[in-house]
DNA sequence: CCTTGACCTCAACTTAACCTGAGGTTTTAT
DNA sequence: ATAAAACCTCAGGTTAAGTTGAGGTCAAGG
């Protein structure tokens, strides 16, 4: 019976796909964590697999890693996560997916009609306007701010 | 009559609510064009308000400035483009707004079940693996290449 | 004429999400 | 026992899409 030993570094990058370099990022940024070895090497617990997954899975829904990081600290600390402490996630991304869908179906019928319509000024502009509120969780960097929202 | 005079980039960048930096951008860029006046200033045609919503428009849908100048670079050089000319770039990026869409659908679909299930691996989890094809259009600088597409 | 305001260029900074490499230690396998 | 593989830290680089600022020129109004 040893102490536990968990799983080094080079394992987990390699069960998950992902560069050590982006573990090591992650747990700088607090979104894993793991322990020491006696020779100062990183441990992990084996839920750290499901972790990853779950930061690659809302990445692509175009989730940043600091939301990501928000809703990971509402997992419990003292226990491992069960099935029902990641629904919990799961719910709650659902949702925004199906906001940016709808916004997406929203973009997309305007879209044509749009380009090929008269407002020479993006003021009136329907699609450069259609609620900014949504676009906030959307594609990624989208840094413009362009009805002044303050 | 004077020598058509064109818009200075103070006007364009007010009534396309961009800033004047921006428009340099786009210019060094190669997505919008001007000519100098006699003491070096940028003056713009006035298609150049349809292009700035069209590269915006474009934006909100997560398409890269890189894919923005290949579509713009569709449209006739000569001529300032007409209306059916904006319809075709209207018409390409529906497409890949409707492809988008199912993405997202599909991953809604399957992300609670597949947050919960069982998969450790992300080998063999199916929203890690959903098509990564179609992501490739997707949330802006999503870097990552997990399946080896190559 | 002379002062603003608009414009110019060019270099450097910004954010997100990592990656790369250098230089050094630890673990593992032979 | 020793070489190779794996790991460590830390600094600096990368890309996208701009923004900011310095230092200088141009244009318009009084």
């Amino acid at each position: 019976m040893s102490v536990k030993a968990g799983w080094g570094v080079g394992k987990v990058a390699d069960r998950c796909g992902v560069k050590i370099s982006t573990l090591h990022f992650y747990e700088e940024k607090g979104l894993i964590s793991s322990w020491r070895n006696q020779g100062n090497q990183r441990r992990y617990q084996k839920d750290v697999l499901r972790r990853v997954s779950v930061i690659k899975a809302a990445q692509k829904v175009g989730i940043s890693l600091e939301d990501i990081k928000t809703a990971l600290s509402a997992l419990p600390e003292n226990r491992t996560p069960d099935t029902q402490d990641w629904e919990v996630l799961a719910r709650h991304w659902r949702k925004s997916l199906d906001i940016k869908i709808a916004y997406l179906e929203k973009l997309r019928d305007s879209l044509t009609g749009c380009i090929g319509c008269g407002c020479l000024s993006m003021k009136k502009c329907p699609i450069y306007n259609a609620d900014d509120k949504l676009a906030k969780e959307g594609p990624g960097p989208v840094l413009l701010e362009p009805m002044g929202s303050e």
